[in-house]
DNA sequence: CTTGAAATACTACTACG
DNA sequence: CGTAGTAGTATTTCAAG
């Protein structure tokens, strides 16, 4: 069976899956002071060598790397990726879109999701309360680009009633990183 | 002088500054099919070791590693991070706020920038167009804490009118990368 | 169950063609 | 850009707390 552990309390695939709540909230207490220094470390970077953070949380290299691995394995860790400018990279401009769907075909909801995610640039894409049915942000080139994306995609993703769009005019912060 | 480039186009600090839209272009379309693949992985999975990497871009793998460091002197690739699952450490709420600020004090907006930087698990913040000023999304434990944050600092973030709201029920999709 | 020391295998990095 | 060599790191093994 596969078993996967953090901090000493072993968790079956079934265990986790029937108790997947209590479990992920389980998952953060089970963290000590220097797996909380760990991750601090690799959200602000993880391109640091393992030699490099295990002097910073005063361990030995190999006691480092093996709560590294376990902090993935457990999925604490989801990934290690490199993030890219978007100006830099030919997407400058960011909008926040506000969806509203036609209430009156329920299945609709499940058809949009997965047409949604297809939509080349969609960063995000979020079932909300209050006036809209989703929230999504699309990064696109400029402005020509976005109404050409307006125009094309976004008014025919199934169900759509309505979309309203919020130009990001400055990003003050986008980040990753969380407080643990 | 500090000079850097990428695909062998020099580029002086003081240019970078003087016509910094249009360098940022240059930058992504001096980009040859070779730097986009290994974009593309790094985007997916950073975690991955050079030679692996030089093999799925079919180079050498000091040649590779040559492009990488450019890619990330040039600025286009701005750091290497983990991402953490929000649910397992404990930050299963995402919020998103559209803020309205005081109009008749204009200095209110510096301000609030610096405050809302400041709050603890806001993840972004953007001036948008629209009927909001900004935008914001933040990450909290559960509805309690969220409350709590909500009644304690937003509502007395610096020049803020109004504040609405938009709880997300269900994240469709999150993710930092998009299509080169 | 976790840690740290030593040994091995692999990788990053440099110099050169 | 690639080849070859060196330095440093990741990774395994094992003994000890």
């Amino acid at each position: 069976m596969s078993t996967t552990k953090v901090r000493g309390t072993p968790v079956t695939a079934a265990g986790a899956a029937a108790t997947a709540a209590t479990a992920e909230a389980d998952l953060f207490h089970a963290l000590d002071r220097i797996d909380r220094a760990i991750l601090r470390q690799l959200q602000t970077d993880a391109s640091i060598s393992n030699v490099a953070l295990a002097a910073k949380v005063k361990l030995s290299a190999p006691a480092c790397l093996r709560r590294v691995e376990r902090l993935k394995e457990s999925g604490l860790i989801r990934g290690v990726v490199a993030l890219i400018d978007p100006k830099a990279a030919g997407a400058g401009m960011l909008v926040i879109i506000g969806v509203v769907l036609d209430r009156s075909m329920p299945e609709s909801f499940a058809e949009f999701e997965k047409a949604a995610q297809k939509v080349a640039g969609c960063m995000e894409c979020h079932v909300v309360t209050g006036e809209f049915d989703y929230f999504m942000t699309i990064r696109t080139r400029d402005s020509d680009s976005f109404n050409r994306l307006h125009a094309e995609q976004l008014l025919y993703l199934p169900g759509v009633r309505q979309i309203r769009s919020f130009m990001v005019l400055k990003e003050i912060l986008s980040t990753t990183k969380f407080p643990l």
